[in-house]
Formats: C-alpha cells, sequence, structure tokens
DNA sequence: TCATTCTGAATTGTCGACAATATTATGCAA
DNA sequence: TTGCATAATATTGTCGACAATTCAGAATGA
C-alpha cells in the first residue's frame, strides 16, 4: 500500500503539500490562522485546483480545519488535544508491537535492534542534540508500525497522526529529559518482540508512550495552554 | 468537532460524495472496477472539480484507491482486509469503552439503556428483519464512540472506518446468528460504562467484536476470497 | 508467433474565469 | 454611540478547456 499522502512527489498537488506540511509543522504559519487559497496559490506558483488537492490532504492529517464556503485554519494545539493524541497513540502502537511480535520476520527484527545500537553510538557522540534523538525515535516507532503488516494500522499512524505529533513536538519543543531513558524502552520492547511476545510488547510500549503523556502533562500543569 | 465526511450537504461535492458512497458501499459499483472521472461527472450532471473533491474523501473512508495518473479504483474486499479491519475496531472501541466509562454523562448513560431497550422491542417484532439489528448495532456502537469525548478516536472510527465496515456486511451478507446474543452484549458494556469500570466495559468490548471477527473467519475458512 | 516500438485515443492534472457564498464596510435609525 | 440592515468586497465552489501522462492497439521486426 503506497500511501497516498507520502510519495516521491510526481504532481504539483505533491510537492506543494509537503512544503506547507512542513511549514505548519515548523509553525512558520501559525496554528489557528487562516489558510488563504489565493495567497498560497500566488506564493507557490501554482493554480488553486492543485492547492485544493493539497488542502485535502493536510486536512486528512488533521493539520488543517475547513468549513464549507469559510475556508481553512491551520489546528490550534490545546493540552487537552495533545492528550487525546497520545490516548489514541498508547493504544494503537500498543496493538502494533501485539502485531509485530507475531508478524515480524526474523531478519526485520534483527535490523530494528542493529538500528538500536547504531543510534545509541550516534547519540553519544551528539550530546545534546536532540535531533538525532528525534529521528531515531520516529524510525524506531516506524519500524514496529511497519512490522505489524495491518495495512490500516499503519496508514493511520504513519500517514494520518504522525505529523500532528511532529507539530506539538517541535512546537511544544518535547524533546527533553526522557532521551537516555528512551533507549532502554525500545530495546525492551524490541526484545519482547524478538521473543515473540506480544502481550509484553504492547504493555511495554503502553507504558512507553504513557510516559511521554505523563510527562507532558506535567509540564503543563499549572499553564492553561 | 463538525465531520467533514459526515454534514448536511451544503455543496455539490457532498451530495455526489453521499451518492456515489451509498453505491459503492451497496456495490452498485462493483468492487475493484476503475472509477472514470468523465464517465461519474455526466452521470450526476456535474463538473470534474466537485467530482474529485469527493474522491479525495472516498480514498480517506478507505472506499477507493488512487493511483497518481492511473485514477482511482474501488476497493476489493479480502478476507485478509477484512480481518485487520476488525482487529483494528476491537481495540479502538475497546479504548472508546473506557474512555465512555470516564466521560460519559449518567444522563447520556440512560438515554443509552433506554435506547437499547427499544431496540429490543421492535426486533421482537420484526423477527428476522436484519435491517433493525443492523440499524441498532450501529446506533449503540456510536453512541459509546461519542461517549468517548476523544475527537481524534470519533472522527477516525465514524468517518475513516465505519463505510469499509458497512460495506463488507453488505456486500458480505453479515449479519446473521449473532443477532440475539449481541443484545445481552450491548447491555453487558453499557452497564460496565454505567457502573464506571472502563476496564471491564473495554474488555467486554473487545469479546463482542472478537465474536463478529472470529464469526466472519470460520465463515471463509474453507474459501479463497 | 511473439516481443517491441510507435502512434493515437482516452484519462488525469492543471489552468483561468465565473457563480455562489461569506466577510467586511457602510449607512441609517433608535 | 450602539444596533441592525444593507451594500461592497473578498473568498470559496464550480465550470469548461488545455496540457501532461497513461493506456490500447497497430505496425514493425525478429
Amino acid at each position: 500500500m503506497q500511501s497516498p499522502i507520502w510519495r516521491d512527489p510526481v504532481t504539483a498537488a505533491d510537492r506543494v503539500l509537503l512544503e506547507i506540511q512542513k511549514a505548519i509543522v515548523e509553525g512558520q504559519i501559525a496554528p489557528g490562522s487562516k489558510i488563504s487559497e489565493p495567497e498560497l496559490a500566488k506564493k507557490y506558483d501554482l493554480s488553486r485546483a492543485p492547492l485544493r488537492e493539497a488542502l485535502a490532504r493536510l486536512e486528512r492529517c488533521h493539520l488543517i480545519e475547513r468549513t464549507p464556503n469559510a475556508g481553512a485554519r491551520v489546528v490550534k494545539l490545546s493540552v487537552a488535544g495533545l492528550i487525546s493524541l497520545y490516548q489514541l497513540r498508547e493504544t494503537l502502537e500498543g496493538l502494533a508491537c501485539r502485531l509485530a511480535a507475531e508478524h515480524m520476520s526474523d531478519d526485520e527484527i534483527a535490523q530494528v535492534q542493529q538500528l538500536l545500537d547504531q543510534h545509541l553510538s550516534t547519540q553519544r557522540v551528539r550530546e545534546g542534540e536532540s535531533y538525532y534523538q528525534e529521528a531515531g525515535d520516529v524510525d524506531f516507532h516506524y519500524r514496529i508500525i511497519l512490522g505489524s503488516k495491518n495495512p490500516y494500522l499503519i496508514n493511520l499512524l504513519c500517514d494520518e497522526l504522525y505529523f500532528l505529533v511532529r507539530m506539538y513536538r517541535v512546537q511544544l519543543g518535547m524533546n527533553g529529559p526522557r532521551v537516555s531513558r528512551a533507549f532502554d524502552e525500545h530495546k525492551a520492547i524490541i526484545n519482547a518482540i524478538a521473543n515473540r511476545d506480544g502481550e509484553l510488547a504492547d504493555l511495554l510500549m503502553r507504558r512507553h508512550i504513557g510516559a511521554s503523556r505523563r510527562n507532558i502533562e506535567q509540564h503543563f500543569k499549572q499553564q492553561g495552554n
């Protein structure tokens, strides 16, 4: 199943989608701000047709919200929204683990283990640069999700929820203190999968994401965001 | 959050979406068949612009698959796909139950209980007519999902997966022997929610959907569908 | 006969203009 | 001044036509 959101951009709509997606995730287009079709069409130098196609896909990954005859706005970030999103992730990635324990080949599992060791070393070298940690984390979760071999689950997590998760992380600056702990948790998860213990892998993944969620909840304890 | 897929049709794209959606779900447009934009545009008497908007949303609820420059095809139904879909539903509706036990008001819960009794009586009157059972079942599950108050979960189940579930049910004729048992299971689930026992409600819902899934798996044991 | 290349037809992607709707600005009355 | 109705403006929704790409079939050669 080649994703309709992620594919090497063959069409103009594909290209502008990637650009706007990046701009929204990184906050260059402010949350809550209105999307003007004529304005963006001029900015990216194309007509409104491919632009609207891109907007439809942006809505699909929850980065914008459209109202008929009134246009589109970039989503606003809220603590409540973040919690809801992480609740879903907990359950879904837990399921992914259970299925991955069932469906991943020994070879695929070995590759992920190798990947983790690799990330560990590069992270030690680049102490403090959270980008590598971020990328490594994403990479790990992706492998597991793909390992579930459930096309709906894959589409859902990788295409429809991933960008929003990234948007929250980038704009709320979530990458802090859990860096080193995450490696151990990742290790434990892939080991459970290697042992074909889906139930344990499920549990560990839920805890892993749940820890992030609680971490965030605490961070916003006395702020009204 | 007003759903972008379900809304009283204010625009031409909305209207044609509903029509094509129905046609696909009920099998009037055959699974696997190609979608011709000029043909459909002529058939529904509108231009390709709103039609393409509708197609984008059909892709979103997994009823069609599009390939760049090659067009769209109606999805094919497969046992593997059905299993994947039900695996997701099990987990997601289980989560919905857990959240519903936390977030539904006493009033909302009472309404669902009332609804169930109501369905029971009409079903007794119309013995054998599975349509009412189908509608009642959908209604029950909807209430619980909405009761979770998690906007992503609601959008996901009600907008993106529901139509595909219906398509499978309609075209594979799944409504059979579990009719009367479903009522008891529904009762048990809403009672658990009324007792604010989210964990139990989660478990019961998983079993409820899992039973359907196993029912289907058995049905296709020796067929290569 | 079969495989390959080329040609033509059909389909999808994109464009610019117009119609319908929402938003803003204006004027009037209380 | 404030509130509401109305008019002007801007934005979204839809249309028909053109460009780019893919698909089907004919022609060519082995």
